[in-house]
DNA sequence: TTGACAACTTACTAACTAGTAAGTTAAGAT
DNA sequence: ATCTTAACTTACTAGTTAGTAAGTTGTCAA
């Protein structure tokens, strides 16, 4: 039952979107799975060995996520509308797992801090590519600073989560609205 | 010395703003001030006292800056750049401490949840007022929903600090030309 | 000088945390 | 039939946490 593994880590995920890295604890994972806190144990010795699985997964689903909306045969703004949906749509209830790990940054074990600053330099590069081709279509404006934009772009996203979660408003449509108005001219 | 419990709520504050109201502990302030753990205790019974009277100050400290802020005599584009740069200025090395309350909403006591929920509300409708003064007077255009941008703007300023901190790159005067890029027109 | 009070300290407790050591079970291979 | 191995369990340790109870010190007013 390799199973298992990827069901911690699965449920670490969870965790970390709802709580966050220091507020976890593997008596949580334990419990959801009917199992004792020494078994999770047995599978990830140390939490920041589940934590830097838990990055790697994250990492994954972000890269074929990514490829998936670029190889769509759709306009570029299409691209962009559908990756915004999809990055929103797989935090669930909870919020950006990234930016969770991000606010506990100066909590997590340096191997795991690494781990945070290559995935958010890869999410960031990521919608800069996709940026840079809307750039190319003339969609977005030659003035315009890629690399900025794809940081507004990202906070609004992870924003709109969090805001979403503590004010019980579900703002993601007009966040949307925000930012393709933002890309556009 | 009435001086003490503003020095703890301060100490707090700052710790809030590094690692969260989860990771941060007694320890760490009685430490930092020379004292027991069981002074702090003195001062405030339960953690969630400490963390009401941290909100509190947020609260006050916000509310000011927004008064002082408005009564500028500078046109309303030169306000919205002046409240940016404030409120990034006020969190230092860390991040923005309403959204590191906001990331452990549900670890948070009750009482702390709702004042961060009011404390956001609050930010965020100081913000709706600007920008709606920026669309009378025509700097922001007619169509544009008022609250979203808020949303945007905040959510943009909020996470320039998050990637402030972990890219080890400061992007907040880039970040900066796309909200105003995002405001006019 | 006495007494009241704020601001502490010392010395705990109860609960929870990550992490470990040693033993158990079930299934599949030789 | 026996051996191996993965996947556990039981039963701990050691450290940290929030929180408490009771006693101490210094200041200031009557």
């Amino acid at each position: 039952m390799e199973n298992r593994k990827t069901q911690i880590i699965e449920l670490a995920l969870d965790l970390i979107r709802e709580k966050g890295y220091v507020a976890f604890s593997y008596d949580d994972i334990s419990k959801q799975l009917g199992v004792t806190k020494a078994s999770i144990h047995y599978h990830f010795e140390r939490k920041e060995d589940l934590a830097v699985a838990v990055t790697d997964r994250i990492h994954q689903t972000l890269k074929s996520l990514m490829q998936s909306v670029k190889n769509e045969d759709v306009p570029t703004e299409e691209k962009i509308k559908n990756l915004i949906n999809k990055q929103l749509k797989l935090s669930g209830k909870g919020i950006c797992p990234i930016s969770s790990l991000q606010t506990d940054f100066e909590s997590i074990p340096e191997v795991v801090q690494l781990r945070v600053r290559e995935l958010s330099q890869f999410e960031l590069t990521g919608w800069m590519e996709l940026l840079g081709q809307a750039q190319v279509e003339g969609i977005v404006k030659s003035f315009v600073d890629i690399e900025a934009l794809a940081y507004a772009v990202l906070s609004c996203i992870k924003g709109s989560l969090q805001y979403k979660r503590v004010l019980e408003k579900d703002i993601t449509p007009q966040i949307m609205e925000q930012i393709v108005r933002m890309v556009k001219r």
